[in-house]
DNA sequence: TCAATATATATCGACACCGAGGTATGCTCA
DNA sequence: TGAGCATACCTCGGTGTCGATATATATTGA
C-alpha cells in the first residue's frame, strides 16, 4: 500500500523523500500516520528493484535532497499492481482507497472499470458481521447500540459507495477506448 | 486489533480455538482475513499474559480441544484496552470497527460516551486528501473521477458515522449513570 | 549568541503478521 | 480398506511496520 503509494507520486512528479513523506501523509496520515522508519526502508525497496533513481540536489532550505525518479520499470510495475490488484487491496479500505487515489494512471477505461467491477463485485457479497449459529444477525436484532450503530455505517458506508461506483462504471463503459 | 477481538469474543463465552478463528473471521475476515498463524501466536501471547487460560477437552468431532478461557486479569485488560484506546484505534476503521463491537463490555455509559466523543473529535477534524501547496482541494477541483469518488465516499461514510455518534452520545450521556 | 524549529535523511531492534507447511483425529462414502 | 474432507492445533522463516535514535543544515526570534 505504501510502495503503491510512493510509485504513484512519483508518477505525477519526481519528489524528494521529505515532500513524499508530506504528501503521503495527506493522502493516509490522518487515518494511519506513516513513519520515517518505514518510509524509507519502502523508498530502499523500490530503489533496489530498480523501479525509482535517486539524484542528489542541494537543499532548499536546509540539508541536501535526493530526488525521487519513477524509472521506466517503475511505471510499469505501477500500471500491473493498478491492473491487477490483490484481493486485499480491494477489500481493505485502507488499500482500496490507496489503490483509487492513483487509477487514473491506468490509462484504459476498460481497465480501470475492470478493477472497480472487483470492488463492486466485493461490496455486493451479502456479508454479516455476527452470527446466531449459522444465521447471519440485523441490525434490528442487537440490544447492543454500538453494534447496531456497526452495521447501520457500514451500510450506509456501501450504499454511497456502490451508487458511486455504478455510476462510474456506466461512464467508463460508454468511453470510446482510448487511443 | 486482533488481540482486542480475542478479548471480546472470550468475554461472551469460553470458545476454543477453532470456534474463535470463525467468529473473528466473521467479524473482520471479509475485510483482512485472519491467518492461522497469527491467531495461535496471539492466543500464546495472552496466555502467557496470564489473560487467558487453556483447558483440554476432547474434540467434538476431531481432534481435542483447547478451550479458552478469560481471566479476571482478562477482563481486566480488555477494560482497559475499551476506555483508553490508542489514538491508531480511533482513526483506523478496521480498528475502530473492532472497538465498537465490544464497547458494551464498558459498562459505564459515560465511559462509552467519551470513546465515541473521541471518534466524533476525529471525524469533525477537517482533513483533506489532497493539497495545491497548502490548499486542500475539493472533490468538484479533480478531473480524475477516481479521486472525486473517493472524497466523495469518504464524506458519504462520514456523515453517515456523524449523524449515529451524535445520537448515541446524547443517548449515553442522559441515561443514569449504571449502578 | 544561543535555543528552537523546520528541513532532510537514515538506521536499528523489536515485534506482529503472513503464508506455507506439518501433525493428528474422526466421519463419510466408495 | 482407503481416500477425502472437516475438524483442530501449531511452528517457522521472511518481511513490513513502528518507535526510538542519530546526524546535519538553515532560518527565526529572543
Amino acid at each position: 500500500m505504501l510502495e503503491l503509494a510512493i510509485l504513484g507520486f512519483l508518477s505525477d512528479h519526481p519528489l524528494h523523500g521529505y515532500e513524499l513523506r508530506k504528501r503521503v501523509a495527506a493522502l493516509m496520515g490522518h487515518v494511519r500516520p506513516v513513519a520515517d522508519g518505514t518510509l524509507y526502508p519502502a523508498i530502499k525497496r523500490l530503489a533496489a528493484a530498480g523501479w525509482v533513481t535517486r539524484k542528489d540536489e542541494p537543499g532548499a532550505a536546509a540539508a541536501p535532497r535526493r530526488v525521487l525518479y519513477l524509472t521506466e520499470d517503475g511505471r510499469a510495475e505501477l500500471e500491473r499492481r493498478l491492473r491487477e490488484p490483490a484481493d486485499l487491496d480491494i477489500s481493505d479500505e485502507n488499500r482500496w482507497f490507496t489503490l483509487l487515489a492513483f487509477l487514473r494512471h491506468l490509462d484504459e477505461p476498460g481497465a480501470q472499470a475492470a478493477v472497480l467491477r472487483r470492488r463492486l463485485t466485493f461490496l455486493e457479497e451479502p456479508t454479516s458481521f455476527f452470527y446466531d449459529g449459522e444465521r447471519p444477525m440485523a441490525a434490528e436484532e442487537f440490544a447492543d447500540p454500538f453494534r447496531q450503530g456497526l452495521l447501520v455505517i457500514a451500510q450506509a458506508t456501501s450504499q454511497a459507495e456502490l451508487t458511486w461506483l455504478r455510476n462510474t462504471i456506466a461512464d467508463l463503459e460508454s468511453t470510446p477506448a482510448a487511443g
